[in-house]
Parts: structure tokens; sequence; C-alpha cells
DNA sequence: CATCACGCTGTTTTT
DNA sequence: CAGCGTGATG
């Protein structure tokens, strides 16, 4: 039986006008705080119980996670109907959709997704098809060239565009770059393949183009809400006015103050276009924050302040009371940490819950100090954002077997699980793919290749484990099983910290059982990636601090939030290249990660005094400083934490007998070529010194590997 | 094919 | 500084 909900008492008047509106184009400009999620939520469970069928409401977020949380927070307060509601991104949205209609663009309906990975491996796999005129031009690396297209498709500009307003650096071979985006284009055309930005973007063709479908669609779809408004680019401003151009039943709800997607093409202009988007759009503010304290608040609004363009209002707050922010300059990365290591141990001696406290950072390698420090004094934490468990090697490799099931085209898969094959490397694995594709074999005959003799017997196993994979019978549970039997020696061949790895991999599992098709099974794994730690129901929950990238913590909010503002290398401007900072919108990710906190929030930064990171590499300061400066210094209270003398460290060190010898012109306790253990990556070589405490070592058994690692990580032996 | 030495060069954030 | 590409060697 449904809950009666009494909206009156549960909402401000401008909450309450914006889930009680009626039918029509709606934009919500929501500043941070001001009960969005709790709006749409409301708003979710008032349709539902007005009549609307639940099928026929779409809640477009961004992480379906975000969805799921909404659409279950609606049904506790009012419906069990509530979690029928679609609920998704607009990648998710595109799939679902395209899985159906993709003939309408030109490809089947059995396309594979390409991950980031694998969109860097195919490009980079490209690059030696664009002859060079001379291969001494400087050209940039897969990862850049990822984001220049990338940036471009979100743009719905030409590459070169891109590269004369962000890569300066790079005009030169701006048509060379141009040409790689064309092939990059046909490749996943004749292979079957879509990206992350393929997705929405033959979305849109599809809504555009396809009058039928659009009105399917945008019949189906009553009421549609939309949330991080200020989030979305113009290719999905343009799906949005298409589904709901029909009924014109659409709910945006953002704040242009948050917008820090900019990298992928987010504008947040697009709230100020939304009601030329839409005629008579009712315009609703929500301005009150139920967060923070009135001192957080007023720091907050003070940085804000700052911005040039703004078109959202100050917040106000009934929170009265509380403590002024604190800014810290720690002057070294290792002062940060240990700093937050002992509020932490204070703040838990006061009874405080380490579930209450958070630590953002602009870039997940930020808290890599830090992580070592929590480690070594034993507080618990999970990270958000940053490294992915679907990108790590040993999962890619054992979905691989799985997609090439789906896709027979996918390349990338079949040479990931040829090169694994004993003597079969890249040269090989090409001739195999070519030639079970001019022959038309299907997988499980791969052995059957010509060229097969006793050195590549594995081909057969692989035959085999291909043949049950495709029997009719096999579920996506099944099939995990399977590839796991066939995977897990190859795992530890490979892999010298194989435990964690397989532990990893068995988490796959329980995630095939919910599945009844392979296919979705992986496009699900592709679009709603598992963190690498192992969710945990809420209810058992360990008490741990929470790490997370500023662009991860969106939405979420914390008692203690601590900020750690690392100064970054950056190149000097007299330098042939040089990489100036957004102000705009590093202000607004600083604006992001202080409006999460509710009761305290602390800002340290290790200071301008800091060393350069090597001779031409300057760090030449960060936006936090001159954002800072330009503050009323009466908003926080500014302290300077006493550098570390000693390093706090050593007391774990001793690994494996040291007798230090000199070489040339360094000292060290290795000698190169001498074989060693590290307790993650396994046993390998010392190949040469890069550093007062570091060499570098070569891996063998994880492929090819070389890491420059401190010798206290290293044994002799 | 697998291993290894060495020189060059410069951001990051996520679906 | 450290990741990556190149090219030499077994």
């Amino acid at each position: 039986m449904a809950n009666r909900i009494d909206y009156e008492t549960m909402l401000n008047p401008a909450q309450l006008e914006a889930v009680m509106a009626a039918d029509g184009p709606i934009l919500v400009i929501a500043g941070a705080g001001s009960g969005k999620t709790r709006t749409l939520v409301y708003r979710v469970a008032r349709l539902v119980e007005s009549g609307s069928p639940p099928e026929s409401i779409l809640l477009l977020t961004f992480t379906r996670k975000a969805a799921q949380e909404m659409l279950d927070r609606a049904a506790r307060l009012s419906d069990a109907r509530c979690r029928f509601v679609s609920g998704g991104t607009f990648h998710s949205l595109a799939l679902k959709v395209l899985r159906r209609h993709a003939e309408a663009v030109g490809y089947d309906n059995s396309f594979t997704i390409l991950d980031r990975s694998d969109m860097e491996e195919v490009i980079h796999s490209l690059i030696p098809a664009i002859q060079m005129q001379k291969a001494a031009q400087r050209f940039p690396k897969r990862g850049t060239l990822a984001n220049m297209l990338s940036k471009a498709a979100n743009l719905q500009t030409p590459v070169e565009a891109v590269i004369l307003e962000e890569y300066g650096q790079f005009v030169e071979v701006a048509p060379q770059i141009e040409h790689l985006g064309s092939l990059y284009a046909a490749y996943k055309r004749t292979h079957q393949l879509m990206d992350y930005d393929d997705l929405i973007i033959s979305f849109q063709r599809l809504l555009r183009e396809n009058r039928e479908i659009r009105a399917e669609l945008s019949r189906q779809y009553g009421h549609i809400m939309v949330d991080e408004y200020q989030d979305t680019n113009g290719i999905q401003a343009e799906i949005v006015k298409w589904l709901a151009h029909e009924r014109q039943n659409i709910m945006v709800v953002g704040d242009d103050s948050q917008s820090i997607y900019s990298f992928r093409g987010a504008n947040y202009r697009n709230m100020l276009d939304f009601p030329s988007l839409f005629q008579k759009t009712k315009i609703i503010k929500l301005e009150q924050n139920y967060r923070s304290t009135q001192p957080i608040l007023a720091l907050t609004n003070a940085l804000m302040g700052q911005a040039n363009e703004r078109y959202t209002k100050c917040l106000f707050t009934s929170r009265s009371g509380g403590d002024k922010p604190m800014v810290v300059n720690t002057k070294t990365e290792h002062g940060q940490a240990l700093l937050i290591c002992r509020y932490i141990k204070e703040q838990v001696a006061k009874g405080r819950s380490l579930d209450d406290v958070a630590v953002l950072f602009r870039a997940a390698y930020h808290s890599f100090e830090l992580e070592a420090e929590l480690t070594r004094q034993h507080i618990p934490y999970v990270k958000y954002g940053g490294f992915k468990f679907l990108e790590s090697a040993h999962i890619k490799d054992f979905l691989a077997h799985m997609r090439v099931l789906v896709n027979r085209d996918e390349a990338i898969s079949w040479i990931r699980i040829l090169r694994l094959v004993k003597n079969v490397g890249l040269g090989k694995s090409q001739t195999i793919i070519e030639w079970m594709k001019k022959e038309d074999i299907s997988p499980d005959r791969v052995a059957a290749w010509p060229g097969t003799g006793k050195r590549e017997g594995g081909l057969k196993a692989l035959g085999e484990l291909l043949s049950h994979l495709t029997a009719r019978e096999t579920t996506p549970r099944k099939a995990v099983e399977r590839v796991m039997a066939y995977y897990l020696p190859i795992l530890k061949e490979k892999f010298d910290d194989y435990p964690r790895r397989e532990k990893e991999l068995e988490q796959l599992l329980p995630m095939a059982d919910r599945y009844k098709k392979m296919g979705s099974f992986l496009d699900d794994l592709v679009l709603e990636p598992p963190s690498s730690t192992a969710d945990v129901e809420p209810g058992q929950r360990r008490k741990t601090l929470t790490l997370s990238t500023v662009h991860s913590a969106k939405g979420l909010e914390w008692p203690v939030v601590f900020i750690i503002w690392v100064m970054e290398g950056r190149f000097p401007s007299s330098m042939s290249y040089s990489n100036p900072l957004n102000l705009e919108e590093e202000r607004r990710l600083m604006y992001v990660a202080a409006t999460r906190a509710k009761d305290q929030l602390i800002i340290s930064y290790p200071g301008e005094e800091s060393p350069p990171i090597w001779s031409s590499y300057q760090r030449t300061g960060n936006g936090l400083s001159s954002f800072i400066a330009a503050l009323p210094t009466d908003l926080f209270s500014h302290e300077c934490g006493s550098t570390p003398t000693d390093r706090d460290r050593g007391g774990d060190v001793k690994r494996g007998d040291v007798d230090r010898f000199k070489t040339a012109d360094r000292s060290s306790p290795f000698s190169q070529g001498q074989k060693v253990r590290h307790p993650a990556f396994g046993t390998g070589v010392v190949s040469r010194f890069v550093a007062d405490n570091k060499v570098e070592v070569f891996f063998k058994k994880a492929g090819r590997k070389l890491l420059h690692l401190e010798y206290t990580t290293l044994e002799k032996v």
C-alpha cells in the first residue's frame, strides 16, 4: 500500500513548486545543497502517485547508481512502483535504444562498445598508418589523441579547431591528427565498434533523422527529468530536445557554478539556453542551502563571487554557528598527509566516525602520498575515482574471451586473447585474425589455423573454450566459470600478484548471475564498471575514511571535508610548451569540493615553496593560492603547518639485506642486473638507477613492464 | 617471440 | 622523474 506524502511539510516553497509544477518545460536552478535530489525524488513519487505509469517517466542522471538511489528513495517514500521508472545516464539510454535500432545509423545491433582504453588502443594501432613525413616531429601520445578526438566529437567540431584552441603545441601535425581521426572513424565502422562518444552521437542522429523512432520515444516518455544539467553538452541538449518535443514535459535541474566537465564538451550555458530550446519554460530557483553551516557557506559564496560569469545567486542557510573553514599551508606534501592523519585521529578520539570524513582532490594520484601514510598509520579508507577496475589488464584479458563471441569482428579482443597463447605474439595473432576473416572461420575453430604447430599448441585449448562458450545453453554465469578455468593458469603464469587479481575476477561470478545474455552482461560492465573495492552492503559497511576525486564526489556530502590541493608541475611560459591553468574551471572544481562539507572544512596546500619536480618542470602554483589571496581574510583561519623535519617513515623500512656500495656517482644497495622481489609486482631485474632512493626494475612476467621503485620496497633475491 | 637497454618528452578529471 | 617508444640481442 502506498504511503501518503505530506508534501507541504516535507518541502520548502520553491521545492514544492518544482514538485507540484504542472506539465510543461521547467528549469530548476538549484544551488549546492539546496535539496536538488530531494526535489527530484519527490517529483518522481508525485508523478507516480498521481497516476503516471512508471515506465513513462524518464530520469536521466550522471551515473546509473545515482538514478538507482533516487528511485529507491522514491519507492521507499511512497510507492514501490517507483522502481519501474526508467532511469540511467544518457549513455545507457542511448545504448538501450541503439541495441534495437542500430541499423538506422548503419550498424548491426550487435556492435561492441569501446571503453576508454580500447579507444586508445585502436588509435594507437592506427598511428603507423598515417605516413608521417618526418619521424622527428612531435606527435601526441595515445591518451592525448583520444582526448582531442573525444572533445572534437563532443563539441561536434573539427579536430583542427580543438587543436588550435587547446593543443597549440601540436598545430604542425594537425593534418595528420585529422587524418588519424578519419581512419579511426572508418575503423570503428568496419569493425562494428562504438566508443562512448559514438553512443550519444548515434542516438542524436537517430532522433534527428528517424521520425518514427523519435515519435515512438517521445510518446513513450510522458515526463522527463534531467539531473546535473550543467554538465550536459550540445549533443545531449539536442537529445533532450527530441525526447521531449512531443509532450514538452521536461524538467532539467542543475547549477552552473558546479559545471566541471568541460573536458568532455559540457557547457553550463546549456542551462541558460534551455528556455530558448523550450518555449514557455518556467524557471524555479532553489537558493536555500540545507547542508552547510554559515561560515562554510560564506566562504563558498565568496569563492564563486570571484567568477567572471555566474548565473545563480548566493545561497543562504539557516544553519548558524559552526567553525570557520581552515586553510593550512603545510609546506610539503608529506606534511599534508601527516596533518590529515593527525587531525583524523583527533576527531576519532572525540567520538567522530571515520564515515563522517572525506578527503577530496583533483586528480587520483594526488592522494598517493596520503594513502601511504594512512596505510602506515592503519587508518582504513576507500577510494573513489581514478583507477578503473575494468581497465586493469587481467579483467580486460578475461572479458576479451567473451567479447569475441558477441562481436566476431573484434580485433582488439582477438589480439588480446591470442597473445595469451604461448608463442603467439602480435605478429602471429594478426595473421590468424586475417586468416579467420578471409576464410570465415568461426571462433571455436582457431586451432585449424594452417600455421599451427607444436609451439602453438595452446590454440587448441582456446578453440575448445570458445566452442563451450558458443554452446546454446551457456549462461553468463557458466561462461564466466569456463573462462575462469581456462584463464586462471595463464593469470598465475603472467602475474606474480595473482591472488589479488584472482579475487577481483571472482567478483564477476555473482555479477554474471544477474544476466541471461552474455551481451547485456558485457554492456553493463562497460557502462557501469564495478568499483575496485568490493561493494559492501550499507548496513554492514565498515567504518572507513573516504578518499575521492572531486568529480566522483559530486552530489555527495560529509560532515568533515578535507581538500588537498596539490601543486602541480607545470611548464613555465618561457618554454616552447606551457600549460596554464583554466582558472575559471579550477574555481568551480574547488567550489564543488568545498560545498560537500556540512560542518567542517579544511583546505590544505603544500605551499608555493615546493621544490621543482625536476629541473625544467616547475611547480608554478595552482589556482588555490590566487583564489585564497583574493578572499576576505576573515572568512577562514589561515595556518602554517610546521615543516616535518623527520619524514616520519623508516619504521617499516628494512627488507632484505642491504649492503651499500658505490657506483660512479650514486650510492645504492642494488646493482644493475640484480634479481629483486617486490611485494606487489613479483620478481624482476634491476635495470638502471633513477634516483637517490630508486631503481628501475624490469618485470618479465607482467609483460613488458619497467617500474621505478623505492629501495625500501625491494628485497634481494 | 621474448627480453632488455636507453633516450626522449611532458595534465587531469569520466560516461 | 617516469612512462613510452625504439631498436638490439638471445
